[in-house]
DNA sequence: CTTGAACATTCAACTTGATTGAGTTAATCG
DNA sequence: CGATTAACTCAATCAAGTTGAATGTTCAAG
């Protein structure tokens, strides 16, 4: 499976220049909702005029619509607008070892729709047909005439390429090494497709309507079967060259301590994963299979669950500080699949190191916190991930 | 020191396209000269005629030159272009607690000039008193009408702000809790001037003249007092919400392990870093004061040195392991106020774990290199920076 | 109650800069 | 040597942002 970003650096014109005004124009609405032409006006730069020009395109789209005059001490009222919930939508794809989600959201990020589909395989010619099965159910109903899907987030477990962890086994997917995802899905989705890792669209969705809201720069320590993490870096993802930024599952932690599956010892993701709760509790005879199955257990007090939670959060204070150094976040979120009163539980459990840049005066946001898009935030993050685009401006930049 | 760097999205028009475009086409230039206006056009998709223009403007500002014509097959040959080396320089300034040191560097990467000036105090009127006498120094002689000054990059040490590290003491500037540091620069040197940390600096000196050339996703971990990880991803520079990001000296690579400064037991400045060489020599009855003291006790082959490297080594290669799954960059550089010799024996020292992203097949850069800008890194990278930011385009973003 | 300052919005003329299409020039190929 | 190909220029066109005057609305002072 190869993924690649390869950034080509182009240059701009008028028509690129209102696509980027637009966004940023669309941007500032969602962020500071309702808000009128001349707010925009100010923040953005742009003149009242074209901010004015560029309402009335978005408005016509569907985009926004006015959300009633204000009156704010002297002058004409503001005539407001807000963000247009059911102007447009994105479709997220999840496609995990034995299942594959779907979910669809609007504009204003709220879940129109969800569905699961069991996978009998996972070769790409039986992942693209599920794809095309749960965009039908997903779109079912609705007016084609309208064109107001954005496209397709399609998120898959990295890492991407053959690499040094790739031979894990039971995360990845098998046949796709030839294969070019975002080709794929576009040829059987029919629309635009962006394909990334899990952790990073879990981040994503938490910007777009989760605890990450205002946020610029922010880490998400996202659990799948492994452990990954989301970086977004002054409002743009991080994906590294490529495409395998935030395998933080393979940080070693403690130098010569458990033995991982990737040929390491003492990595991350043997103390603080799915998979290491999981083989503690096999361990003690507990066979577990969902987050579901974790829930039971935490609410039942389950001993070898809470001694679990006790040996994970040292690494992952520890972790967590590393993350703080290096990448210096507003906050670090932790979500994924994992019931919210583990992850909860987790985070009182954690004794972060006092020597971290993120150990600052005058914080706004915690140091950690439990994201709120609850376990199906990697579909929901391929959604968010589109509706991201659409509203974050780029112009430098160009697949 | 409160440095900021809040990013405000902002609209563009013609005129800041216009600036946006003139960066592309000199991007280019710098990366593929000699090169004609029919290529530009192609990689940078505007039109040969915009390209035509901006060539024209950029000629006449004295930024790229005539490199005669080249026949490759049919057709009018192409008439090359290529960066004018002297028609523009950028002043690169390093601020330690004892010493500073200025550089010039023109617009080809060349080093035209270096000083150092000893600093009696660290207070924020005597570094801007002794940053306005290099300013004179350097910039003496050149023709003050040119206007060829883009501007001074200031490299000062991190961490900025009131955070949980920032108390180690020998490594921080007094006195400058309350001062903005931009502005003080500014005027102090009555031109515009960026300021950042020391490893960042290194890192875009390494992009704009050394061994990152053609690179877009690095890291590079710089020695300075302590240890320091500049990023630069897809582009562009990486600071954190804070200016924070990359203080990787205070990672913690043993839990338990050796107690460091800031608190904390383990942190790999305390296996990796001047402060380490010299705590290590210092048990030996050995006094060291610069790289140049290191570099001696490296050719008389002194015994405790080497122990130290093997020491080093170990903590080094799990953290390089990290940097590469956290942030999957083309290539770990290694440098700053070491002797190459040194890096060079640490880089051969290392044990690079193969769980990681980086052990890919078809890789095109070593996973680990050693920088090739030398010791002065800092001064010339604050310069680099300067050179770097006329060259990259960025329109979303304003300071 | 009137007047004017403050502010949001719109209209129309203007400006900037990119694109387009028709030349012009200079190589190579047959 | 003529046909072809490619780089480059010129002039007209076009898209989109800016500017400044005009039009509403509201609040506050007289």
């Amino acid at each position: 499976m190869k993924i690649v970003h390869p950034r080509r650096i182009v240059g701009s014109n008028a028509e690129r220049t209102r696509l980027h005004n637009r966004q940023v124009v669309l941007g500032h609405v969602r962020e500071r909702q309702p808000i009128g032409r001349a707010e925009i006006a100010r923040i953005s730069g742009l003149s009242t005029q074209a901010v004015s020009n560029i309402i009335a395109e978005l408005e016509e789209d569907g985009f926004i619509v006015e959300a009633g005059r204000q009156s704010a001490g002297r002058g004409l009222p503001v005539l407001q607008y807000r963000l247009n919930g059911d102007g447009a939508a994105a479709l997220g794809i999840e496609v995990r070892p034995d299942a594959m989600f779907g979910a669809l959201v609007n504009l204003a990020g709220e879940t129109l729709f969800t569905t699961r589909e069991a996978l009998p395989k996972n070769d790409p010619k039986t992942v693209a047909d599920v794809a095309r099965r749960i965009r039908t159910v997903a779109l079912h109903g609705r007016n084609a005439e309208k064109q107001d899907i954005l496209g397709a987030g399609v998120v898959m477990p990295g890492p991407f390429g053959k690499v040094g962890i790739s031979g894990a086994g039971q995360t990845a997917l098998h046949g796709w090494e030839e294969t070019d995802p975002v080709a794929l899905f576009e040829d059987a989705l029919d629309m635009a497709v962006v394909v990334e890792n899990d952790a990073t669209a879990a981040a994503v969705a938490e910007r777009v309507r989760g605890v990450a809201s205002g946020l610029r720069t922010f880490c998400f320590i996202y659990f799948g079967a492994g452990l990954g993490l989301g970086v977004v870096n002054d409002g743009e993802v991080q994906r590294g060259a490529f495409g395998n930024a935030g395998e933080i599952g393979h940080v070693i932690v403690t130098p010569g301590g458990r033995q991982c599956a990737c040929g390491n010892k003492g990595c991350l993701e043997t103390y603080a994963s799915r998979i290491s709760v999981r083989s503690k509790l096999a361990c003690a005879g507990v066979e577990i299979d969902s987050a579901t199955d974790i829930e039971k257990l935490y609410e039942a007090g389950n001993p070898h669950l809470m001694e679990w939670i006790g040996e994970a959060a040292g690494p992952l204070s520890q972790a967590i500080g590393m993350i703080e150094n290096l990448f210096d976040p507003e906050t670090v979120i932790l979500g994924g699949a994992m019931p919210d009163e583990v992850l909860d539980h987790l985070i009182g459990a954690l004794h972060l190191p006092g020597g971290s840049v993120a150990a600052r005066e005058g914080r706004v946001s915690p140091r950690v916190q439990r994201g709120a898009c609850g376990r199906l935030t990697a579909a929901l993050g391929g959604a968010a991930l589109v509706i991201h685009d659409t509203i974050t401006p780029r112009i430098a930049a160009k697949t």
